[in-house]
Order: structure tokens, then C-alpha cells, then sequence
DNA sequence: TCAAGTCCGACTGAATCAGTCGCATATCTA
DNA sequence: TAGATATGCGACTGATTCAGTCGGACTTGA
């Protein structure tokens, strides 16, 4: 439980592809399934919602294919699965109360709430960029964009969050 | 998506009002599923479950029921999931590469890979007991069984920023 | 020994996911 | 201008998983 749809990690492994390649040209839907031995046509579909999801930016016609729309460094991974999958909550049971029947007597939600919160935070601050080059990922520590940080659950979140945050 | 399944959800519930008054006597699993309007039958599922996870122990007969196996204090949510859900992985292809078969293009599962060691860090930080009463977490900071846990994120650190989240 | 009460494993609809197909639209090149 | 190439979009099908139900097996207490 708990993973990751298919979609959500082609659609991650599109948008790698396209931070590490697609600076100059744009990269058509057919290169990059064939490049990862993905369905052509279930790729363009997510690749389709990357676009209206404002994440990508697309050309039509003989040389056209897709863009990133902003700086790899500024797309967080926690968009690209959002944007495919949809809100990501860890209780069945939405934020809103009117669905679930219990809602008075369920009382762990509260606190899951919370944990869903901190994996949302964890995935917020991992960038596509930061998915390139594992490696590098030493060099990154001393970069703005990807400081260090504290999690801590309950109700209190120590330490100050210095670190801006991936587009708000 | 990566949201917990029902089944999980109810098995938590369970745990907590175990932890909360199971203290002396068993309670059954038809008193839990009329407390907190579960079905009956897909409770005791889950319930047994819990018991060949070993977390929780079972009584037959006519006063039987369920005991928790262990403190509460030591039983973290994350094994919860784990023993009702099965492993949680944020990928899609688990960790052997056999079934996967674009394993040597797949370029994002690495850094996937320790995310989701990241999450389960904060679920195992968590326990039965800390879900108990989410007023008392504050004074629970100074308890050793709940310390501020440190996600790592690869070979950096990261935080989540307190307060609210990157809305996208 | 009987009966009440409970745990336990197999089974059946329902929902979601993954991938496919066909057609419309836009752009570039000859 | 016509053809080739590429995205855009909706509907569809098979497979997998989820949620919940049913009847049987076991233990306990009178």
C-alpha cells in the first residue's frame, strides 16, 4: 500500500528526462516512450495532464513535443503526482467530514492528518531537478533550493522553515 | 493516490481503543465494530490480521476477544500498515528488479526509493500510543518514547516547513 | 454435553487502474 | 496547397485490487 501509481512514475520519470535533455528542443511523447519501453499512448495521456496541469508546455506539429514549463529546480515532485493522480491524503476519508459517516467516532484521523501533512512536506521539498543526479545531491546540500530541515510530528513542527519553498 | 486503504484506517482505529481500554479484559470485535460503525465481519478480518502480525492476541470462547500483544507505546503505526496492507512502497516495482522490466531505465526509482524510507521513518516514529490523545503529544515530546524524529532524505536532510503546505 | 459466543478462511460484487483505439486539431516541409 | 508528423481528447476493455458477506470451526462456561 502506499505506492505510487504507474502513471505517477512515468510521469516522473518524463519530467527527469525532459529536466536532463529538453533544454534546447522539445522531446516528443513517441522518444520518450520508446527511450523507457512505455506505451506511447498511456504516456501521452499523462503527459497531456502534466500540460493543463500547467507543468509542461506543449508544441504541436512536425518537430513538436513537450517543454518543461518552469525550472526543474522549481517543480516539486509532490506537483507532478498531484497533478496526475490527484490530492494525495492518507486517510480514506477526504478532509471534508460529510462523506464519511463516522466522522465523530473515527478519532485517529486527526493525527493521520498530520503524518499525511509531513509525507506531503517531504515530497514538496524534493525537486525534479534533485531526481537527475543522485550524486550530486552532496553538492545540492549547500544550494538554497534544498536545505536542510527537521520533521517532527505532533502538533508542533520545530525549527524555522528557512527554506523557500518549491512555487506557492 | 497513496492515500491508506479503509482496511488500514479501521485497523488503527481498532489499535487505538485497544491501547485506550483494553487494559484488563479482551474486547470483541463485534463491541469494536458497533463502537465506531464498522461492519462486523470485515473488522474480525482485519483483527485476525493483526493477530498473525503478532501484534495482537486473541481470546476464543464467550467472553474472547482482543488484547493487545505488546505496549502501545512500542507498537508503531507503520507496522500497523505493513502487517494489514503489506509493505509499503512508493514505487510501483518493489525492490527486486526481475519484475520489472524497464529496471535499467527506470532513472527514478533510486531517489523514489529513499523518499519512501523517509515516510515509513515518520510512520515509525508514531506509535499506537501517540495517537491516543493528540492533546497529550505536547507534553509527550519530553517522553523518551517520542522523540523528534530526523527525516533523511538521501544524504541531506530534509524539513518540511511548519505551518501550511505549498499549495500548487 | 450442550449451547452461546467468538474466531477463521473462502467467496462474491464494486471500484479503480493500466493500457488501447480512433478521430480531431495544429504545425512544419516539400 | 497537400501530405506527413505530432499533440489533444474522449470512450472503451481487460486486469487487479478493495470492501464487504457468508458459512464453518473452535473455545468457553453452565
Amino acid at each position: 500500500m502506499l505506492k505510487l501509481t504507474k502513471k505517477a512514475d512515468y510521469g516522473l520519470i518524463a519530467m527527469k528526462h525532459l529536466a536532463e535533455h529538453g533544454e534546447q528542443c522539445a522531446i516528443s511523447a513517441k522518444d520518450l516512450a520508446e527511450a523507457y519501453g512505455i506505451p506511447q499512448e498511456a504516456l501521452a495521456k499523462i503527459l497531456q495532464r502534466l500540460v493543463r496541469g500547467g507543468l509542461l508546455v506543449s508544441q504541436q506539429g512536425t518537430k513538436g513535443g513537450y517543454v518543461l514549463a518552469r525550472n526543474p529546480r522549481l517543480i516539486s515532485v509532490l506537483e507532478v503526482i498531484r497533478v496526475i493522480d490527484g490530492p494525495l491524503l492518507l486517510t480514506a476519508c477526504s478532509e471534508g467530514d460529510a462523506d464519511c459517516d463516522h466522522a465523530t467516532l473515527c478519532t485517529v484521523r486527526e493525527p493521520l492528518r498530520k503524518v499525511s501533512l509531513s509525507i506531503q512536506q517531504v515530497l514538496s521539498k524534493l525537486t525534479i531537478w534533485d531526481l537527475r543526479e543522485p550524486k550530486l545531491s552532496e553538492a545540492e546540500k549547500q544550494a538554497p533550493s534544498f536545505s536542510p530541515a527537521l520533521v517532527k510530528l505532533g502538533d508542533t513542527v520545530v525549527m524555522p522553515p528557512q527554506g523557500d519553498l518549491p512555487r506557492s
